[in-house]
DNA sequence: TAGATTGTTAATCGATTAACAATC
DNA sequence: TAGATTGTTAATCGATTAACAATC
């Protein structure tokens, strides 16, 4: 009898690309063993939230001894879509969409980075590594025939709604936004925001706060 | 008689930004004002979490009207650093750190981007939008000597510590990182992850679990 | 005024942490 | 064996949602 389980709370998924490229750390290093203390340690989180966290996946550990590097690193990167070959298209191809068509640490977790596209004829016909930006004309066809699973936006704000719009409706099953405005898609669709300038406010207000605490009258 | 405040929690800093630019946007169609179910609807949560959210800044709203659009950016720019100058410095002259230099929305948000470096001989010299590519060798005097308050980590995974520990040592007080390592800093030093391979695997996983969800014997 | 929307308190939900028996 | 570490349950903490009085 087959049960369906709960799927991973997004704090835990959040986290896991951290602990995967931990367990890389340490397999290089040619340890055999990893203990949630490790983990915790080199994470900045407590052992109950890595044994937490690792309860989640399908991995056991020994008592005594920790996890195996191993085993951990596999289901991780199982889990985190290394297992098998993703197909992305890039969206823009500006200094943003072209580091993440070369970024060589794409390929090597499974992400295989199909085609790019680009609206402005001086960008189109471009080399990018081994790809050659695309008319974004040809993104509905491309997409569809190679059966792409995931998108990229990387354009301009104004143009991100627009290009979402193609990506779902050519098929991908989710968005990664880099661009700077909100986008609305349907049901089922998945959006995971990635800006850079966000992040870069969150910082400013931890900087700031940690200066000079708030007051109140 | 003056009391200090908690700071904003984490979970709200990281939605606010999502809320400047909705409100940035109905500033542009010439709205006046905007209510939190304006703002619940453009932004996927509910009316509930929008209003919890404002009331850690300080904004207030009208009943019947919602809130003054002007108010809300001007005060959400300013928690998010929009009302000051913000001096950073970027660290890896490759694509991605390029990318984030010539960001136009970062000078535009209140953060200059005061230099960038790289340690290879052929990229030192090279022009990047207004700035020239220094020598990591001059790193810790610029740094220093123009009070820059945080560091963008844009180089290989291998060499990530090493620059974090330099930024840190001639003084930033936050660090964005990009490198796909982890970093250790010293207490009172603030670290921001913002790694796009990450994102890209929550969204793998998130597309898989809605696809096959998981099951167990 | 009547009705819509805020501001805030209370309830719920979920994530993190603590504790400890199981076990290698 | 004794001791260290997992796996898991329970307790705590914090975030989200619901509810509704205040108010424009």
């Amino acid at each position: 009898m087959t049960q369906s389980l709960p799927p991973i709370p997004d704090p835990v998924i959040r986290r896991l690309p951290r602990y995967l490229t931990h367990v890389r750390e340490m397999k290089k290093a040619q340890e055999v063993w990893v203990s949630s203390a490790d983990l915790a340690a080199g994470l900045a989180l407590t052992t109950s939230t890595v044994r937490q966290d690792i309860s989640h996946i399908d991995v056991t550990g020994v008592p005594k001894r920790g996890y195996r590097v191993a085993e951990l690193e596999r289901v991780l990167g199982n889990v985190l879509g290394a297992g098998a070959v993703h197909r992305v298209v890039i969206v823009g191809a500006g200094l943003l969409g072209r580091a993440l068509t070369l970024h060589a640490e794409l390929s090597e977790n499974g992400f295989d980075v199909y085609a790019i596209f680009d609206n402005a004829k001086s960008a189109v016909g471009r080399k990018v590594g081994p790809l050659t930006v695309q008319s974004i004309d040809k993104l509905a066809r491309i997409v569809r025939d190679g059966r792409v699973e995931m998108g990229v936006i990387a354009v301009p704000p104004a143009a991100a709604q627009l290009v979402a719009n193609q990506l779902v409706e050519a098929g991908v099953r989710g968005l990664l936004n880099l661009a700077h405005a909100h986008l609305h898609v349907p049901h089922g669709i998945h959006i995971v925001e990635a800006r850079l300038l966000a992040r870069l406010q969150q910082l400013a207000y931890a900087v700031r706060a940690s200066r000079t605490p708030r007051s109140a009258a």
